[in-house]
DNA sequence: CTCGGTGCAAAGCTTTTGCATCCGC
DNA sequence: GCGGATGCAAAAGCTTTGCACCGAG
């Protein structure tokens, strides 16, 4: 895996050339934002982004957390989430390679995996019924093993 | 396909089943909530369902519509879905075929669509992953190809 | 200097909750 | 009659919006 610092740099590319070809402003808070997504790990929501940034004494508004997001969505440096709540959950997609997610109904931990299968489905489906496809989301919803997750230990 | 009326009939007795194994009562609003759902078509968010439910005169609570949706959630006779917006889409799941979705970005139009494969997927990551998977959820998104979409007619 | 972007707080929307009342059992 | 269910309205939680100010181009 390639360094985290040569990472940023790249993204950091993608999104320039992505705010100039749109003539959007190239602001610190937009760089700064993208810089954090891609220094954290895992999933994550809005809120948890914004909090984080103010713990580290970066001050952002939410209006701005939501406003980025948006484009980091749309120039696919970010892959938004909806897992069955009402809370958008984030993360990042640049250098990941595609996969989709199996999520703990009881514990909510979410496993990613990969089946390349999903992908001629996709292909089947887009060309079957016309339809140019741009992305997907496939989530299965189940009960994990993990030792302390409550579905052991309850009944 | 059924008489809507035979459908309705069924659904009810699975309902009155599920009731009575979990020791809930019978309530006018449960079953009229179950009819309303199984007589109109398509996709319906809870707000929906309840607007029409006044609109025909029959007074139910949001907090009602809402706790029988899950009931009917938990006993497999509606499906809930997650589109991407912050907004739950339930359908009526007794009678249909096992389906998933395509929604078109630009005119947000849902399709359908069955391919067996995603089940054999589905087999193959539960046993992989040793997760008890109870069922999923796969969306693709993209762009229609309907005469009246936006996305014909913007260039 | 201009006008798009930011910060802040208020508003919006969906969903949940508290509590008095009601009614299935 | 008891206790779960309903109705109503208020509250909660995530996200969007309005507006004054700021700063990138």
């Amino acid at each position: 895996m390639k360094d985290t610092q040569k990472i940023i740099e790249e993204v950091n590319k993608i999104f320039v050339a992505y705010l100039e070809k749109k003539e959007l402003r190239k602001t610190p808070e937009r760089f700064a934002i993208l810089e954090e997504i891609y220094t954290r790990g895992g999933h994550f929501n809005a809120e948890n982004l914004y909090i984080d940034m103010t713990n580290k004494n970066y001050r952002v508004s939410r209006a701005t957390v939501y406003n980025t997001l948006e484009l980091l969505v749309e120039c696919d440096l970010v892959t938004k989430h909806q897992f069955g709540q009402n809370l958008a959950q984030y993360e990042k997609s640049y250098g990941y390679k595609q996969h989709d997610h199996l999520i703990c109904t009881t514990c909510h931990k979410v496993i990613e995996f990969c089946d390349p299968r999903v992908q001629n489905i996709q292909s089947m489906i887009s060309e079957l019924l016309k339809f140019n496809i741009l992305h997907h989301s496939l989530v299965f919803y189940g009960e994990c093993q993990r030792d302390n997750c409550e579905n052991k230990v309850t009944a």
